[in-house]
DNA sequence: CGGGGTCTTGATTTCATTCAAAAATGGTGG
DNA sequence: CCACCATTTTTGAATGAAATCAAGACCCCG
């Protein structure tokens, strides 16, 4: 809170850091902004009306995000690690989207990559069974996942996977611990992952029966 | 089955007309014609791996779905009433978007307009409780049906609500029963809908308790 | 007047949530 | 290095809500 990047003025291109839980940008805001991941774990945060809180996605380096596709922000944007990025002003960006877009005849594939993630997981929380949804989580992220010591980097709380799958950290604590206890994944510590058998995880991930 | 000139009135791009279950785009398809909805309603459909079949999204007279956003589209379009359509190749639809999209100095709402329907389902169907996912999504369809006698004309078979809010049709069932039974909404026939409560269902689909 | 599809209903089972509490982890300052 | 704290994760038991299973009713269509 006492970080000096809550200062409202920023220059473009400007590289900038922000610590654990703090925002990026709010739902509802301006989208005056495009902001591109360097490191570290984004998430994006929507408050349903009775103020429930679910993750609609999870951003990495090299993604861009706060795309100007409507008028406001529809999703708030908090780091989940300590995050690095730089920021684009909305109307630079757009002049660049344009350029390019025209030399390649279709849109560029930036818009998809926002969107992506968002329209997988309706499609991941829409299929029943606990064990699924977090194993075609982690396929779906695994490959975003910088490697350290022959483990993955998996800094994700469980509290924030749960947001994620719409359900809750205790049945997401189960759900790791059934695929541990199976043989599928470990976690050597509590941030690190290893996939032991990824077949067998995307085979779980596609509704077969453990 | 219908002779071709029952409707000679057309517009400059080639009209359409699809019957009941027909499909107009595959997913996996390249994504090179935006489809232009001129009336009935169409779902999005994805496939997941076992066969499982969810619906991304009813789409509506007036909507324009296909966007090539990516180089193949996402999603099965599947008519689900008799539906009227106009195609645009996607490189007329592309420079069309580029000019109006420099005049207006950020993104066409048309981009939004697909997304926005897949964002708001990974919303409800996050959020705990068949009764709500039931509100919300009337909610949500609501104003985008036409009225015929005092009454929606609302021609989406619970198969489908089943599948866009991924829970089962004999739920569906006991949900819309449960609404008709609280006087929040009355269904003269199979295929319309009246609101009787509009601020009741609205507060059901904020998580108010029966 | 069938007949196939959609919808409806009840009984049972399954699975995730809830509630409650303990254990592990990471960070802090002495 | 260690004690201490806050946070996150883990575990168990009880509860509850939706899925499943199995029929039956309804409705449009030919």
């Amino acid at each position: 809170m006492l970080s000096p990047v809550s200062q409202p003025h920023q220059f473009s291109a400007v590289g900038q850091r922000v610590q654990p839980g703090e925002v990026l940008f709010l739902e509802g805001d301006p989208s005056n902004q495009v902001y591109e991941l360097r490191s570290g774990i984004v998430r994006g945060v929507s408050v349903s009306c009775e103020g429930e809180r679910q993750i609609s996605a999870f951003f990495f380096a090299g993604d861009q995000i706060g795309l100007p596709v409507a008028r406001e922000y529809r999703f708030t944007a908090e780091a989940v690690t300590e995050v690095g990025y730089v920021v684009h002003s909305a109307t630079r960006w757009h002049e660049t989207f344009l350029r390019s877009s025209r030399e390649e005849g279709r849109l560029l594939p930036s818009i998809c990559a926002e969107q992506d993630p968002i329209f997988r997981r309706g499609i991941i929380i829409g299929r029943n069974g606990v064990l699924v949804r977090i194993c075609a989580f982690l396929i779906s992220v695994v490959d975003r996942l910088p490697e350290e010591g022959g483990a993955l980097v998996f800094p994700l709380p469980q509290v924030d996977i749960a947001a994620y799958l719409a359900i809750t950290p205790e049945t997401t604590c189960r759900g790791f611990r059934q695929l541990r206890e199976m043989g599928v994944i470990s976690m050597p510590r509590r941030d690190r992952l290893r996939l032991i058998d990824r077949g067998w995880l995307e085979a779980l991930a596609s509704g077969m029966q453990p």
